[in-house]
DNA sequence: GCGTATATGATAGTAATACTATTATATTTG
DNA sequence: CAAATATAATAGTATTACTATCATATACGC
Protein backbone atom coordinates (compact mmCIF):
# COMPACT_ATOMS: atom_id res chain seq x y z
CA UNK A 1 0.00 0.00 0.00
CA UNK A 2 1.19 3.20 -1.00
CA UNK A 3 0.21 6.00 1.47
CA UNK A 4 1.18 9.92 1.01
CA UNK A 5 1.46 11.91 3.85
CA UNK A 6 1.74 15.26 3.48
CA UNK A 7 2.72 17.89 6.24
CA UNK A 8 2.36 15.12 8.68
CA UNK A 9 4.56 14.77 11.63
CA UNK A 10 7.80 15.70 10.43
CA UNK A 11 10.00 12.55 12.09
CA UNK A 12 7.82 9.75 10.36
CA UNK A 13 8.73 11.46 6.69
CA UNK A 14 11.38 11.60 4.03
CA UNK A 15 12.01 13.91 2.09
CA UNK A 16 12.27 12.62 -1.51
CA UNK A 17 11.78 14.65 -5.05
CA UNK A 18 10.37 17.24 -2.69
CA UNK A 19 8.06 14.85 -2.03
CA UNK A 20 7.07 13.70 1.44
CA UNK A 21 6.06 9.84 1.36
CA UNK A 22 6.05 7.35 4.20
CA UNK A 23 5.95 3.55 3.13
CA UNK A 24 3.09 1.68 4.73
CA UNK A 25 3.12 -1.81 5.68
CA UNK A 26 0.13 -4.09 6.37
CA UNK A 27 -0.36 -3.84 10.35
CA UNK A 28 -0.73 -7.86 10.28
CA UNK A 29 2.79 -7.85 9.75
CA UNK A 30 3.91 -6.19 12.89
CA UNK A 31 3.07 -6.08 16.51
CA UNK A 32 4.02 -3.07 17.12
CA UNK A 33 5.08 -0.46 14.32
CA UNK A 34 8.90 -0.67 14.16
CA UNK A 35 8.53 2.54 11.82
CA UNK A 36 7.56 4.50 14.71
CA UNK A 37 10.32 4.57 17.21
CA UNK A 38 14.21 3.90 17.54
CA UNK A 39 14.86 1.01 18.62
CA UNK A 40 11.84 -0.37 15.71
CA UNK A 41 14.18 1.60 13.09
CA UNK A 42 17.44 -0.17 14.35
CA UNK A 43 15.98 -3.18 14.15
CA UNK A 44 14.78 -2.61 10.44
CA UNK A 45 17.73 -1.14 9.45
CA UNK A 46 20.88 -3.49 11.65
CA UNK A 47 18.06 -6.61 10.33
CA UNK A 48 18.85 -5.88 6.60
CA UNK A 49 22.32 -5.85 6.83
CA UNK A 50 22.27 -8.65 9.09
CA UNK A 51 20.29 -10.73 6.81
CA UNK A 52 22.80 -9.87 3.85
CA UNK A 53 25.63 -10.40 5.59
CA UNK A 54 24.42 -14.25 7.29
CA UNK A 55 21.37 -15.07 4.80
CA UNK A 56 18.52 -15.74 6.34
CA UNK A 57 18.91 -19.41 7.71
CA UNK A 58 21.68 -18.45 9.93
CA UNK A 59 20.19 -14.94 11.09
CA UNK A 60 18.48 -15.16 14.16
CA UNK A 61 17.53 -12.61 16.74
CA UNK A 62 19.78 -13.48 19.10
CA UNK A 63 22.25 -12.34 16.68
CA UNK A 64 20.37 -8.81 15.82
CA UNK A 65 19.96 -8.20 19.71
CA UNK A 66 23.70 -8.29 19.82
CA UNK A 67 24.27 -5.91 17.14
CA UNK A 68 21.40 -2.83 18.17
CA UNK A 69 22.44 -3.97 21.83
CA UNK A 70 19.03 -4.75 22.68
CA UNK A 71 17.85 -8.35 24.47
CA UNK A 72 15.72 -10.49 21.46
CA UNK A 73 12.93 -10.03 24.10
CA UNK A 74 12.60 -6.60 22.60
CA UNK A 75 12.99 -7.65 19.17
CA UNK A 76 9.77 -10.01 19.92
CA UNK A 77 7.83 -7.44 20.51
CA UNK A 78 8.38 -5.85 17.70
CA UNK A 79 8.14 -8.98 14.86
CA UNK A 80 6.42 -12.38 16.10
CA UNK A 81 9.54 -14.24 14.15
CA UNK A 82 12.10 -13.92 11.67
CA UNK A 83 9.60 -15.23 9.04
CA UNK A 84 7.34 -12.28 9.48
CA UNK A 85 9.75 -9.75 9.78
CA UNK A 86 11.39 -11.43 6.16
CA UNK A 87 7.48 -10.89 4.56
CA UNK A 88 7.72 -7.71 6.73
CA UNK A 89 10.64 -6.27 4.54
CA UNK A 90 9.60 -7.69 1.06
CA UNK A 91 6.13 -6.25 1.98
CA UNK A 92 7.52 -2.30 2.35
CA UNK A 93 10.31 -3.28 -0.68
CA UNK A 94 6.88 -4.54 -3.05
CA UNK A 95 4.99 -1.08 -2.12
CA UNK A 96 8.38 0.78 -2.66
CA UNK A 97 8.52 -0.55 -6.28
CA UNK A 98 4.75 -0.05 -6.88
CA UNK A 99 5.41 3.98 -5.90
CA UNK A 100 8.26 3.90 -7.97
CA UNK A 101 6.03 2.64 -11.18
CA UNK A 102 2.96 4.98 -10.33
CA UNK A 103 5.95 8.04 -9.92
CA UNK A 104 7.96 7.10 -13.48
CA UNK A 105 4.89 5.86 -15.57
CA UNK A 106 2.37 8.66 -14.59
CA UNK A 107 2.85 11.13 -17.47
CA UNK A 108 3.69 8.67 -19.95
CA UNK A 109 0.67 8.17 -22.32
CA UNK A 110 1.67 5.32 -24.36
CA UNK A 111 0.95 1.89 -22.86
CA UNK A 112 4.31 0.36 -24.65
CA UNK A 113 6.48 2.94 -23.31
CA UNK A 114 4.91 2.64 -19.57
CA UNK A 115 5.69 -0.99 -19.78
CA UNK A 116 8.88 -0.84 -20.92
CA UNK A 117 9.64 1.88 -18.12
CA UNK A 118 7.99 -0.56 -15.61
CA UNK A 119 10.61 -3.64 -16.88
CA UNK A 120 13.15 -0.95 -16.39
CA UNK A 121 12.24 -0.26 -12.62
CA UNK A 122 12.32 -3.79 -11.87
CA UNK A 123 15.61 -4.49 -13.38
CA UNK A 124 17.54 -1.91 -12.53
CA UNK A 125 19.82 -2.14 -9.39
CA UNK A 126 18.87 0.35 -6.79
CA UNK A 127 21.10 3.47 -6.40
CA UNK A 128 23.42 2.83 -3.07
CA UNK A 129 22.97 5.48 -1.29
CA UNK A 130 18.95 5.28 -1.19
CA UNK A 131 18.49 5.03 2.06
CA UNK A 132 14.45 5.31 2.76
CA UNK A 133 13.16 5.89 5.98
CA UNK A 134 15.72 3.46 8.02
CA UNK A 135 15.68 1.32 5.01
CA UNK A 136 18.56 0.52 2.72
CA UNK A 137 17.24 0.04 -0.49
CA UNK A 138 19.99 -1.18 -2.49
CA UNK A 139 20.82 -4.17 0.27
CA UNK A 140 16.93 -4.93 0.63
CA UNK A 141 17.21 -5.53 -2.97
CA UNK A 142 19.30 -8.03 -2.40
CA UNK A 143 17.86 -9.90 -0.05
CA UNK A 144 14.70 -9.75 -2.34
CA UNK A 145 16.98 -11.43 -5.09
CA UNK A 146 18.19 -14.12 -2.74
CA UNK A 147 15.66 -14.55 0.22
CA UNK A 148 12.46 -13.19 -0.54
CA UNK A 149 11.63 -16.76 -2.27
CA UNK A 150 11.21 -18.09 1.26
CA UNK A 151 8.74 -16.05 2.72
CA UNK A 152 6.05 -17.59 0.67
CA UNK A 153 7.84 -21.11 0.05
CA UNK A 154 6.42 -22.68 3.43
CA UNK A 155 3.64 -24.62 4.26
CA UNK A 156 1.98 -21.81 5.56
CA UNK A 157 1.50 -19.52 2.64
CA UNK A 158 -2.23 -20.92 2.22
CA UNK A 159 -3.02 -19.63 5.93
CA UNK A 160 -0.45 -16.45 5.41
CA UNK A 161 -2.18 -15.65 2.17
CA UNK A 162 -5.45 -15.14 3.46
CA UNK A 163 -4.28 -12.56 6.16
CA UNK A 164 -3.30 -10.61 2.93
CA UNK A 165 0.98 -11.12 3.83
CA UNK A 166 1.74 -11.15 -0.09
CA UNK A 167 -1.20 -7.84 -0.85
CA UNK A 168 1.77 -5.60 -1.70
CA UNK A 169 3.58 -8.11 -4.48
CA UNK A 170 0.51 -8.74 -6.16
CA UNK A 171 -0.64 -5.49 -6.36
CA UNK A 172 2.46 -4.98 -8.04
CA UNK A 173 1.42 -7.65 -10.62
CA UNK A 174 -1.83 -6.31 -11.11
CA UNK A 175 -0.44 -3.01 -11.95
CA UNK A 176 1.82 -4.19 -14.43
CA UNK A 177 -0.89 -6.54 -15.74
CA UNK A 178 -3.08 -3.61 -16.53
CA UNK A 179 -0.85 -2.19 -18.77
CA UNK A 180 -0.26 -4.83 -20.57
CA UNK A 181 -4.19 -5.25 -20.94
CA UNK A 182 -4.10 -1.70 -22.49
CA UNK A 183 -1.03 -2.45 -25.19
CA UNK A 184 -3.69 -5.99 -26.11
CA UNK A 185 -6.93 -6.09 -24.51
CA UNK A 186 -7.07 -10.32 -25.58
CA UNK A 187 -4.01 -10.93 -24.06
CA UNK A 188 -4.46 -13.84 -22.02
CA UNK A 189 -1.50 -14.15 -20.15
CA UNK A 190 -0.69 -11.33 -18.38
CA UNK A 191 -0.45 -11.94 -14.54
CA UNK A 192 1.84 -15.18 -15.60
CA UNK A 193 4.25 -12.83 -18.04
CA UNK A 194 4.43 -10.06 -15.05
CA UNK A 195 4.97 -13.22 -12.53
CA UNK A 196 6.98 -14.75 -15.40
CA UNK A 197 9.31 -11.45 -15.37
CA UNK A 198 9.32 -10.48 -11.99
CA UNK A 199 10.64 -13.82 -10.77
CA UNK A 200 12.58 -14.79 -13.89
CA UNK A 201 14.65 -10.89 -12.86
CA UNK A 202 15.65 -12.20 -8.98
CA UNK A 203 16.48 -15.75 -10.47
CA UNK A 204 18.65 -14.32 -13.21
CA UNK A 205 20.86 -11.76 -10.83
CA UNK A 206 21.54 -14.64 -8.85
CA UNK A 207 22.59 -16.73 -11.74
CA UNK A 208 25.03 -14.00 -12.75
CA UNK A 209 26.64 -14.36 -8.95
CA UNK A 210 26.45 -17.46 -8.08
CA UNK A 211 25.69 -20.02 -10.69
CA UNK A 212 26.63 -17.66 -14.56
CA UNK A 213 26.71 -21.52 -16.76
CA UNK A 214 22.53 -20.45 -16.14
CA UNK A 215 22.60 -17.33 -17.51
CA UNK A 216 24.03 -15.64 -20.46
CA UNK A 217 24.48 -11.73 -19.17
CA UNK A 218 27.62 -11.08 -18.54
CA UNK A 219 28.14 -12.17 -22.15
CA UNK A 220 28.96 -9.54 -24.86
CA UNK A 221 26.45 -6.77 -24.38
CA UNK A 222 23.92 -8.76 -22.75
CA UNK A 223 21.82 -7.39 -20.56
CA UNK A 224 18.90 -8.65 -18.16
CA UNK A 225 16.84 -5.65 -19.16
CA UNK A 226 17.10 -6.13 -22.68
CA UNK A 227 16.21 -9.60 -22.46
CA UNK A 228 12.89 -9.17 -20.76
CA UNK A 229 11.77 -6.24 -22.55
CA UNK A 230 12.56 -8.20 -25.90
CA UNK A 231 10.65 -11.19 -24.56
CA UNK A 232 7.88 -9.08 -23.17
CA UNK A 233 7.46 -6.95 -26.97
CA UNK A 234 7.89 -10.32 -29.04
CA UNK A 235 5.30 -12.14 -27.07
CA UNK A 236 2.66 -9.61 -26.76
CA UNK A 237 2.65 -8.11 -30.04
CA UNK B 1 24.50 -38.04 -14.83
CA UNK B 2 22.62 -40.66 -16.63
CA UNK B 3 23.90 -43.81 -16.52
CA UNK B 4 22.77 -47.04 -18.59
CA UNK B 5 23.48 -50.07 -17.09
CA UNK B 6 22.38 -53.16 -18.82
CA UNK B 7 22.18 -56.57 -17.52
CA UNK B 8 24.04 -55.73 -14.49
CA UNK B 9 22.81 -57.00 -10.81
CA UNK B 10 19.07 -57.02 -11.25
CA UNK B 11 18.13 -55.83 -7.90
CA UNK B 12 19.60 -52.25 -8.52
CA UNK B 13 17.91 -51.63 -11.91
CA UNK B 14 14.28 -50.78 -13.18
CA UNK B 15 12.49 -51.94 -15.84
CA UNK B 16 11.55 -49.41 -18.02
CA UNK B 17 10.09 -49.51 -21.52
CA UNK B 18 12.09 -52.46 -21.73
CA UNK B 19 15.46 -50.29 -20.83
CA UNK B 20 17.13 -51.34 -17.92
CA UNK B 21 18.37 -48.07 -16.55
CA UNK B 22 19.60 -46.13 -12.83
CA UNK B 23 19.91 -42.74 -12.05
CA UNK B 24 23.48 -42.04 -10.76
CA UNK B 25 23.58 -39.10 -8.39
CA UNK B 26 26.58 -37.53 -8.07
CA UNK B 27 28.89 -39.22 -5.33
CA UNK B 28 29.58 -35.58 -3.30
CA UNK B 29 26.14 -36.11 -2.40
CA UNK B 30 25.84 -38.70 -0.18
CA UNK B 31 28.29 -40.39 3.01
CA UNK B 32 26.96 -43.84 2.04
CA UNK B 33 25.77 -44.30 -1.34
CA UNK B 34 21.41 -45.14 -0.06
CA UNK B 35 20.40 -46.71 -3.69
CA UNK B 36 22.43 -50.01 -2.51
CA UNK B 37 20.77 -51.07 0.27
CA UNK B 38 17.32 -51.35 1.68
CA UNK B 39 17.85 -49.11 4.45
CA UNK B 40 19.15 -46.13 1.71
CA UNK B 41 15.73 -46.52 -0.19
CA UNK B 42 13.79 -46.05 2.60
CA UNK B 43 15.35 -42.93 3.69
CA UNK B 44 14.60 -42.02 0.31
CA UNK B 45 11.18 -42.91 -0.33
CA UNK B 46 10.20 -41.68 3.38
CA UNK B 47 11.95 -38.64 2.91
CA UNK B 48 10.08 -37.16 -0.09
CA UNK B 49 6.82 -38.32 1.39
CA UNK B 50 7.76 -36.72 4.87
CA UNK B 51 8.85 -33.74 2.91
CA UNK B 52 5.80 -33.16 0.76
CA UNK B 53 3.91 -33.48 4.07
CA UNK B 54 5.65 -31.42 6.44
CA UNK B 55 7.55 -28.80 4.21
CA UNK B 56 11.11 -28.74 4.28
CA UNK B 57 12.17 -26.25 7.25
CA UNK B 58 9.87 -28.72 9.45
CA UNK B 59 11.33 -32.38 7.67
CA UNK B 60 13.90 -33.52 10.27
CA UNK B 61 16.06 -36.42 10.23
CA UNK B 62 14.49 -37.54 13.78
CA UNK B 63 10.99 -37.27 12.43
CA UNK B 64 11.86 -39.20 9.33
CA UNK B 65 13.74 -41.94 11.66
CA UNK B 66 10.63 -42.51 13.69
CA UNK B 67 8.52 -42.88 10.52
CA UNK B 68 11.35 -45.96 9.08
CA UNK B 69 11.80 -47.16 12.83
CA UNK B 70 15.87 -46.58 12.66
CA UNK B 71 17.71 -44.00 14.84
CA UNK B 72 18.80 -40.52 13.61
CA UNK B 73 22.43 -41.52 13.43
CA UNK B 74 21.85 -44.40 11.25
CA UNK B 75 20.35 -41.41 8.55
CA UNK B 76 23.19 -39.30 9.20
CA UNK B 77 25.23 -41.99 8.00
CA UNK B 78 23.80 -41.84 4.69
CA UNK B 79 23.44 -37.99 4.29
CA UNK B 80 25.54 -35.43 6.14
CA UNK B 81 22.40 -32.93 6.87
CA UNK B 82 18.37 -32.61 5.14
CA UNK B 83 19.96 -30.03 2.98
CA UNK B 84 22.34 -32.70 1.46
CA UNK B 85 19.53 -34.65 1.20
CA UNK B 86 17.56 -32.27 -0.51
CA UNK B 87 20.59 -31.57 -3.05
CA UNK B 88 20.46 -35.35 -3.87
CA UNK B 89 16.50 -35.62 -4.21
CA UNK B 90 17.11 -32.52 -6.72
CA UNK B 91 19.99 -33.90 -8.30
CA UNK B 92 18.41 -37.12 -8.71
CA UNK B 93 15.22 -35.37 -10.77
CA UNK B 94 17.32 -33.42 -12.85
CA UNK B 95 19.39 -36.12 -14.16
CA UNK B 96 15.82 -37.94 -14.40
CA UNK B 97 14.68 -35.27 -16.28
CA UNK B 98 18.15 -35.55 -18.71
CA UNK B 99 17.21 -38.91 -19.52
CA UNK B 100 13.82 -38.31 -20.20
CA UNK B 101 14.45 -35.30 -22.46
CA UNK B 102 17.53 -37.61 -24.54
CA UNK B 103 14.85 -40.21 -25.15
CA UNK B 104 11.88 -38.02 -25.84
CA UNK B 105 13.60 -36.27 -28.48
CA UNK B 106 15.92 -38.75 -30.30
CA UNK B 107 14.32 -39.46 -33.07
CA UNK B 108 12.79 -36.05 -33.86
CA UNK B 109 14.87 -34.40 -36.47
CA UNK B 110 13.15 -30.81 -36.34
CA UNK B 111 15.14 -28.57 -33.55
CA UNK B 112 11.90 -26.59 -33.83
CA UNK B 113 9.63 -29.92 -32.63
CA UNK B 114 12.98 -31.22 -30.06
CA UNK B 115 12.44 -27.68 -28.29
CA UNK B 116 8.64 -28.18 -28.15
CA UNK B 117 9.09 -31.49 -26.80
CA UNK B 118 11.26 -30.23 -24.46
CA UNK B 119 9.05 -27.83 -23.45
CA UNK B 120 6.26 -30.79 -22.53
CA UNK B 121 8.80 -32.48 -20.56
CA UNK B 122 9.44 -29.57 -18.78
CA UNK B 123 5.89 -29.05 -17.48
CA UNK B 124 3.68 -32.18 -18.00
CA UNK B 125 3.12 -33.75 -14.46
CA UNK B 126 4.62 -37.11 -13.77
CA UNK B 127 2.29 -39.65 -13.79
CA UNK B 128 0.89 -40.77 -10.34
CA UNK B 129 2.37 -44.41 -10.53
CA UNK B 130 5.97 -43.82 -11.70
CA UNK B 131 8.42 -45.26 -9.28
CA UNK B 132 11.79 -45.43 -10.69
CA UNK B 133 13.49 -47.77 -7.96
CA UNK B 134 12.34 -45.98 -4.31
CA UNK B 135 12.25 -42.80 -5.92
CA UNK B 136 8.05 -41.44 -6.29
CA UNK B 137 8.45 -39.12 -9.31
CA UNK B 138 5.39 -37.61 -8.93
CA UNK B 139 5.60 -36.97 -5.57
CA UNK B 140 9.14 -35.94 -5.96
CA UNK B 141 8.16 -33.20 -8.33
CA UNK B 142 6.00 -31.41 -5.38
CA UNK B 143 9.23 -31.12 -4.06
CA UNK B 144 11.04 -29.97 -6.72
CA UNK B 145 8.19 -26.97 -7.40
CA UNK B 146 8.39 -25.97 -3.93
CA UNK B 147 11.40 -26.27 -2.31
CA UNK B 148 14.44 -26.91 -4.87
CA UNK B 149 14.92 -23.08 -4.67
CA UNK B 150 16.21 -23.85 -1.57
CA UNK B 151 18.96 -26.05 -2.23
CA UNK B 152 20.75 -23.09 -3.83
CA UNK B 153 19.38 -20.40 -2.19
CA UNK B 154 21.82 -20.18 0.89
CA UNK B 155 25.16 -18.89 1.94
CA UNK B 156 26.50 -21.98 1.37
CA UNK B 157 25.74 -21.95 -2.86
CA UNK B 158 29.59 -20.70 -4.30
CA UNK B 159 30.88 -23.03 -2.18
CA UNK B 160 29.03 -26.32 -3.22
CA UNK B 161 28.60 -24.74 -6.50
CA UNK B 162 32.53 -25.86 -7.09
CA UNK B 163 32.03 -28.59 -5.85
CA UNK B 164 29.74 -29.90 -8.67
CA UNK B 165 26.34 -29.80 -6.91
CA UNK B 166 24.43 -28.51 -9.11
CA UNK B 167 25.91 -30.00 -12.13
CA UNK B 168 23.02 -32.29 -13.41
CA UNK B 169 20.48 -29.06 -13.44
CA UNK B 170 23.29 -27.14 -15.28
CA UNK B 171 23.29 -30.06 -17.94
CA UNK B 172 19.69 -30.13 -18.35
CA UNK B 173 19.97 -26.23 -19.43
CA UNK B 174 22.92 -26.72 -21.22
CA UNK B 175 21.26 -29.42 -23.57
CA UNK B 176 17.67 -27.31 -24.18
CA UNK B 177 20.22 -24.26 -24.82
CA UNK B 178 21.89 -26.48 -27.58
CA UNK B 179 18.82 -27.36 -29.35
CA UNK B 180 17.82 -23.17 -28.91
CA UNK B 181 20.99 -22.87 -30.66
CA UNK B 182 20.77 -25.48 -33.69
CA UNK B 183 17.17 -23.10 -34.39
CA UNK B 184 18.66 -19.74 -34.20
CA UNK B 185 22.56 -20.28 -33.44
CA UNK B 186 22.54 -16.24 -33.20
CA UNK B 187 20.59 -16.72 -30.89
CA UNK B 188 21.70 -14.47 -27.78
CA UNK B 189 20.08 -15.67 -24.61
CA UNK B 190 19.89 -19.74 -24.97
CA UNK B 191 20.21 -20.21 -21.28
CA UNK B 192 18.33 -17.22 -20.06
CA UNK B 193 15.54 -18.35 -21.56
CA UNK B 194 15.91 -21.66 -20.72
CA UNK B 195 16.23 -21.19 -17.04
CA UNK B 196 13.50 -18.42 -17.00
CA UNK B 197 11.32 -21.64 -18.28
CA UNK B 198 12.47 -23.85 -15.95
CA UNK B 199 12.13 -21.43 -13.06
CA UNK B 200 8.94 -20.21 -14.37
CA UNK B 201 7.15 -23.73 -14.76
CA UNK B 202 8.05 -24.14 -11.03
CA UNK B 203 6.76 -20.75 -10.29
CA UNK B 204 3.22 -20.50 -12.26
CA UNK B 205 2.30 -24.70 -10.96
CA UNK B 206 3.07 -23.34 -7.11
CA UNK B 207 0.96 -19.73 -7.90
CA UNK B 208 -1.27 -22.06 -9.56
CA UNK B 209 -1.78 -23.74 -6.72
CA UNK B 210 -0.97 -21.04 -3.43
CA UNK B 211 -1.72 -17.44 -4.79
CA UNK B 212 -3.73 -18.40 -8.14
CA UNK B 213 -3.91 -13.91 -8.67
CA UNK B 214 -0.35 -14.12 -9.67
CA UNK B 215 -0.92 -16.37 -12.91
CA UNK B 216 -3.77 -17.16 -15.25
CA UNK B 217 -3.90 -20.60 -15.45
CA UNK B 218 -7.82 -22.15 -14.58
CA UNK B 219 -8.98 -19.36 -16.50
CA UNK B 220 -10.03 -20.28 -19.95
CA UNK B 221 -8.10 -23.00 -21.36
CA UNK B 222 -4.55 -21.32 -20.46
CA UNK B 223 -2.00 -24.00 -19.88
CA UNK B 224 1.74 -23.63 -18.68
CA UNK B 225 2.81 -25.83 -22.00
CA UNK B 226 1.18 -23.18 -24.36
CA UNK B 227 2.45 -19.88 -22.25
CA UNK B 228 5.67 -21.07 -22.13
CA UNK B 229 6.09 -22.66 -25.88
CA UNK B 230 4.31 -19.71 -27.02
CA UNK B 231 7.10 -17.46 -25.50
CA UNK B 232 9.62 -19.39 -26.53
CA UNK B 233 8.98 -19.63 -30.04
CA UNK B 234 7.90 -15.98 -30.47
CA UNK B 235 11.30 -14.87 -28.90
CA UNK B 236 13.40 -16.77 -30.77
CA UNK B 237 11.68 -16.61 -34.02
C1' DG C 1 32.30 -73.27 10.88
C1' DC C 2 35.04 -69.34 12.56
C1' DG C 3 36.78 -64.84 12.72
C1' DT C 4 36.30 -60.45 10.84
C1' DA C 5 34.42 -56.71 8.67
C1' DT C 6 30.27 -54.02 7.92
C1' DA C 7 25.57 -52.36 8.79
C1' DT C 8 22.36 -51.07 11.89
C1' DG C 9 20.34 -50.19 16.53
C1' DA C 10 20.16 -48.08 21.07
C1' DT C 11 21.30 -44.56 23.88
C1' DA C 12 23.41 -40.32 25.50
C1' DG C 13 25.02 -35.86 25.19
C1' DT C 14 25.86 -30.88 23.46
C1' DA C 15 25.41 -26.30 21.54
C1' DA C 16 22.30 -23.52 19.23
C1' DT C 17 17.62 -22.10 17.99
C1' DA C 18 13.20 -20.25 18.70
C1' DC C 19 10.79 -18.92 21.51
C1' DT C 20 8.02 -17.40 26.49
C1' DA C 21 7.93 -15.37 31.01
C1' DT C 22 9.13 -12.34 34.77
C1' DT C 23 10.86 -8.51 36.99
C1' DA C 24 13.24 -4.17 37.04
C1' DT C 25 14.18 0.32 35.31
C1' DA C 26 13.82 4.27 32.45
C1' DT C 27 10.98 7.54 29.76
C1' DT C 28 6.84 9.70 28.16
C1' DT C 29 2.30 11.52 28.77
C1' DG C 30 -1.78 13.30 30.89
C1' DC D 1 3.43 13.85 40.09
C1' DA D 2 1.23 9.53 38.99
C1' DA D 3 0.37 6.30 35.60
C1' DA D 4 1.21 4.24 31.47
C1' DT D 5 4.51 2.61 28.19
C1' DA D 6 8.98 1.09 26.45
C1' DT D 7 12.98 -1.21 27.07
C1' DA D 8 16.51 -3.99 29.66
C1' DA D 9 18.06 -7.94 32.15
C1' DT D 10 17.67 -12.42 33.14
C1' DA D 11 15.98 -17.10 33.18
C1' DG D 12 13.88 -21.02 31.39
C1' DT D 13 11.92 -24.61 27.89
C1' DA D 14 11.27 -27.65 23.94
C1' DT D 15 13.21 -28.61 19.70
C1' DT D 16 16.87 -28.91 16.33
C1' DA D 17 21.02 -30.43 14.43
C1' DC D 18 24.12 -32.70 15.16
C1' DT D 19 28.37 -36.13 17.43
C1' DA D 20 29.89 -40.07 20.05
C1' DT D 21 29.88 -44.59 21.99
C1' DC D 22 28.82 -49.20 22.45
C1' DA D 23 26.11 -53.26 21.42
C1' DT D 24 24.23 -56.44 18.20
C1' DA D 25 23.20 -58.60 13.87
C1' DT D 26 24.37 -60.09 9.31
C1' DA D 27 27.48 -61.14 5.41
C1' DC D 28 31.84 -62.68 3.60
C1' DG D 29 36.32 -64.83 3.08
C1' DC D 30 38.93 -68.71 4.20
Amino acid sequence: MIVILLYLQAKYLVEMDNLKIRIEVDQELYSKNPALSDLGKKILSSSIELIVELGFEKFTFKKLGEVINSPESSIYRYFKNKHILLIYLTSWYWSWIEYNLVFATINIKSSKERLLKSIDILTKPMSECQQISSMNVSLLSNIIISESLKSYHTNKVDEENKKGYFRAYKLVVQRISDIILELKPDFQYPHMLVSTIIEGVHHQKYFAEHLPSLTDINKENNTIENFYKEMALNFIK
